[in-house]
DNA sequence: TTAATAGTGTCTATGAGACAGTATCAA
DNA sequence: TTGATACTGTCTCATAGACACTATTAA
């Protein structure tokens, strides 16, 4: 934790170091299902022009706050709070991205995450430094042919790294159930992991390989209508998805 | 990128804003096989009191350096480079830890990283700010009962989240190959898997499945002795690894 | 009865696991 | 020939995929 020619300054408490310090930031792709698509929540990035990347749109995220932030999961839950309402989603650790050049205003990395909820229920708030909020169609936003502005710093690269993530781990786990609002059905739960893959998948085998898993709880029929009324699920354990033993496809998925 | 009270700097250039900024640093999980065991490369920190953890063991690793690191990969592959003298070993994004309370200095946050190598030619070099280099057992290190020293910082978790990591990729990419030195054969590739996976493995399906995976060269026959020689391989691609379409065991493996 | 969606059963193909058997070398 | 290791074949079982079939509601 300290070689090189970038000294350490001695154990004392608040001073800062002699050296540069890059800028940390912490960023959030939030996921949800809306609409018949997958779908990520941005903000728009204030229009002054002091600030980088001005009116374009921008994952929501921020810098850590020393002061109030325990650790980068809590200034992820922070961030995700101010900016939904919700305050316990599925959330995970994608990765991080730092470098001299993501940022005009020095080096900078920034630890991201994401996180998976249900639309529904979701209140959306702009925070200080955000114009606006939206959901936005993730295949819209990363079709390779698109004209329209780009996202800021490299946030297109980290949100087609968390649809990467997500896609490949939802061919051998239970994220999609994540992305519902309770309780749920089975064919709902099809639908979602069918927007997710981008191809159907077999009912029987889906069905067979959900409630082979054990990690569904019914909850009774769910009136519908005009037709037989489904069974209605949710997830005994909220806390953290489950892994099946086999890909849904045949096909090796993606992955880093 | 912004918002909350932690304001940013305007768009001026060198200098540091009002806010304080954690420390940044990159770590490396470096693991290779080694005398029957999963191995982890391990750096001494100098003794000296003014250091944090003066004498314990950590992962090596440092400051992230402005001026000439341009990413955080490429910080990764100069420690890489400067404890091994490997170029360009199979090198992953682990994640990141970041936190008050990690680092007795201050809020840091780091970026580990995780590689994988041969043994054979390595050349182990202390750094400016190590006193001593050396490959350690995973096994023993992470052994619940143990009572010697434990690891500096909050490397034992970066260590047991990368262990994780590698075991649970293990059932169905090809990573074990890049712990072996070329030509290897099958049978030493089989043990390296079994080695990673802590478990045996049968003999004729692991041959099928690597064989059908289709990234293996045949090199010609590896002489022996008094038995019957095997046929040697290399990798048709060391830049990436290969999914395989299922997992070994039937049993889904952990990670997070 | 029809339309619509929920849910089940049946068949096939694939590939892992178990394990027995064959191949090829040195001594 | 024996011993040792490399390699192959054969059988069984689990499960995904395809797809036809039955179930349950409203109109």
């Amino acid at each position: 934790m300290s070689n090189r020619k970038a000294r350490a300054p001695a154990a004392t408490r608040v001073p800062r170091p002699a050296f540069p310090l890059p800028y940390t930031t912490v960023d959030i792709v939030i996921f949800t299902v809306r609409g018949g698509g997958l779908e990520v929540l941005l903000v728009q990035r204030p229009t002054e022009t002091s600030e980088p990347f001005p009116g374009q749109w921008a994952l929501p995220g921020g810098f850590v706050n020393v002061d109030i932030d325990a650790d980068l999961q809590s200034c992820a839950r922070r961030k995700l709070r101010e900016k939904t309402g919700v305050a316990s989603p599925y959330l995970e650790q994608l990765g991080s991205w730092g470098g001299a050049a993501r940022d005009p205003r020095g080096w900078s990395a920034t630890h991201a995450f994401f996180a998976l909820m249900p639309a529904e229920g979701v209140e959306l708030a702009k925070g200080a430094n955000a114009a606006d909020v939206a959901w936005f169609k993730v295949d819209e936003l990363l079709a390779s042919g698109r004209k329209s502005q780009r996202l800021a710093f490299d946030h297109e690269e980290i949100l087609r790294a968390a649809v990467e993530r997500l896609r490949s781990k939802v061919e051998y786990t239970s994220l999609p159930a994540f992305l519902l609002p309770e309780p749920f059905t089975l064919p709902q739960l099809q639908r979602t992991y069918e927007v997710v893959l981008g191809r159907p998948v077999d009912k029987s085998s889906f069905r067979t390989r959900m409630l082979a898993a054990d990690f569904l709880a019914e909850t009774g029929i769910v009136e519908s209508s005009a037709n037989r009324p489904p069974m209605g699920y949710k997830l005994k354990d909220r806390g953290a998805p489950v892994f099946f033993p086999r890909m849904f496809s045949p096909r090796g998925g993606g992955e880093a």
